[in-house]
RNA sequence: GCGAUCGUAGCUCAGUUGGUUAGAGCACAAGAUUGUGGAUCUUGGGGUCGCGGGUUCAAAUCCCGUCGGUCGCCCCA
């Protein structure tokens, strides 16, 4: 029959589908303005050069590009990042500080799929503009960690690795490497976790073995987990810079704990994001089992914005993807199983008790109820058993006897007990019941 | 781009050394049931066995190709 499929790596969502998806967007909206930020979206076809200019080769393959009919060279956009900074660039003199904006959009990358990756996938994104210091790490993090503590995750479900670009650069720097050296430590360090010694292949490759001596401090200072390894680690270089972050790194922690969070947050100098734009803080959430990819990841830009065209404004921001995110939501059991349960199932004999039912039912679902029925006559002990499947809480019965003393019979689905109700008083004793929870 | 593995109903799967009209459970629908709940029973709809080619008297079954799923590698903005 199917004639046609789905594009590879491309996902449909069928209404359980999409109520998963729904849940998840409308606990992160609410989430995001409980802390102040704003929503705003954008295009979804983006000029193919907005990605070029800050990435290489690799990233372009995995673009979904084209060129449209007017000889544009458009690509489906992959990620948020670029696309916010060009709208906040576009702007920065005329809008208030600090800015906090969010949104939740869909996003395309030309990949081999695998679980917890497609080809088109959603993501949170919240960003804070305009300020340079510490404390817009903190309101991220605070924002991520809310993002998934919303669901019913705690510490035992997940953890956000802290670390610091900018401190490793000045650090590797304290130890003598120039820049083009830094960076392929950094890659390197990167890849460390996953592949061992052999991570830093590409650099001997480069540069010739890395001097045993600094490799050795390296080792150890991706190895550091605690603000105090950090600054015993420090303590004998004298340099004002790693002073400076170091003072950074006390606030953030300090600002963490206070909000009771410092449970959540794990030091981890292992830590440094593959690529490109980040210059300070960098930070990654995964869950604790370890058995998915990361949750989320984010950390400063503060030369972003400047590279596309706008202004310098310092940055810093986070994503957390919704395929891994619902995967440990479902593997935790905190996927709701009845997401669009009606309030009120209507429970109607024949075309009779189906004239007295639809004023009520209007007027209801006008009220701003959620008013199921059956569209057809059925049986009443189908009609009982779609109620209960339905996971409405309330039924309302109209059956003959009820429609001809004028009242309406209502039960309490979960209790199994009913009462009477004149007609005319249904929609407020619906109100009463339901506003009681 | 590379590798492993799997494609039979909406889902999970069975299908003998190749042999008549391809099966079950779940789900869905109808009835038993003309006023009370996740039960039971009966019945029903739904499949060009992923697609194409080959071998054969005969292919879901064997061979080749191809498309797709899943999981890794690369990459992960």
């Amino acid at each position: 029959m199917a004639t046609f499929q789905t594009l590879p790596g491309f996902r449909e969502f069928y209404p359980e589908d999409l109520a998963g998806r729904s849940h998840i967007f409308r606990l992160w909206r609410q989430t995001a303005a409980s802390f102040g930020f704003a929503e705003y979206d954008a295009p979804v076809l983006e000029p193919l050069e907005l990605y070029k200019a800050k990435s290489g080769d690799e990233i372009e393959a995995q673009l979904f590009s084209f060129t449209d009919k007017g000889g544009r060279e458009v690509a489906l956009r992959p990620e948020m990042t670029p696309t916010v900074c060009r709208l906040v660039g576009a702007r920065a003199n005329a809008l208030r500080r600090p800015i906090k904006w969010f949104s939740i959009g869909e996003f395309f990358r030309y990949e081999r799929m695998q679980k917890g990756r497609g080809r088109c996938f959603f993501q949170f994104n919240a960003d804070i503009f305009g300020e340079p210091g510490p404390e817009a790490e903190i309101e991220l993090i605070a924002l991520l960690v809310q993002c998934l503590c919303a669901f019913g995750l705690t510490e035992q479900d997940f953890y956000v690795r802290l670390s610091d670009r900018n401190l490793w650069f000045h650090y590797l720097g304290a130890l003598g490497l120039d820049e083009p050296r830094i960076r392929a430590v950094l890659t390197a360090v990167d890849r460390h976790e996953k592949h061992g010694d052999a991570a830093f292949a590409s650099y001997s490759e480069q540069f010739g073995p890395l001097d045993p001596g600094i490799k050795e401090r390296v080792m150890a200072f991706l190895s550091i987990r605690s603000l105090a390894a950090l600054e015993q680690t420090l303590a004998g270089i004298n340099d004002e810079r790693l002073a400076a972050r170091l003072a950074d790194w006390r606030r953030l922690l300090r600002a963490l704990e206070a909000m009771g969070l410092g449970r959540y947050v794990e030091v981890d100098l292992g830590v440094v994001r593959g690529l490109a734009y980040y210059t300070g803080f960098v930070f990654e959430a995964f869950d604790r089992k370890g058995d998915l990819r990361a949750l989320a990841g984010g950390g400063r830009y503060d030369d972003l914005v400047q590279k596309l065209g706008g202004p310098t404004l310092p940055a810093v921001g986070f994503a957390i993807g919704d395929m891994t995110f619902a995967l440990l939501l479902e593997q935790r059991g905190l996927m709701p199983k009845i997401l669009h349960a009606p309030d009120v199932f209507c429970v109607i004999d024949g075309e009779t008790g189906r004239l007295a039912a639809f004023p009520d039912i209007h007027a209801l679902r006008a009220a701003g109820f959620r008013v199921e029925y059956p569209l057809r006559d059925s049986a009443f002990g189908k009609q009982f058993k779609a109620a209960s499947e339905s996971g409405a809480r309330l039924a309302l019965i109209y059956g003959g006897d009820e429609v001809a003393r004028g009242v309406v019979k209502v039960r309490d689905l979960a209790q199994r007990s009913e009462v009477e109700v004149p007609k005319s008083q249904v929609a407020l004793h619906v109100r009463d019941f339901l506003s009681v929870r």
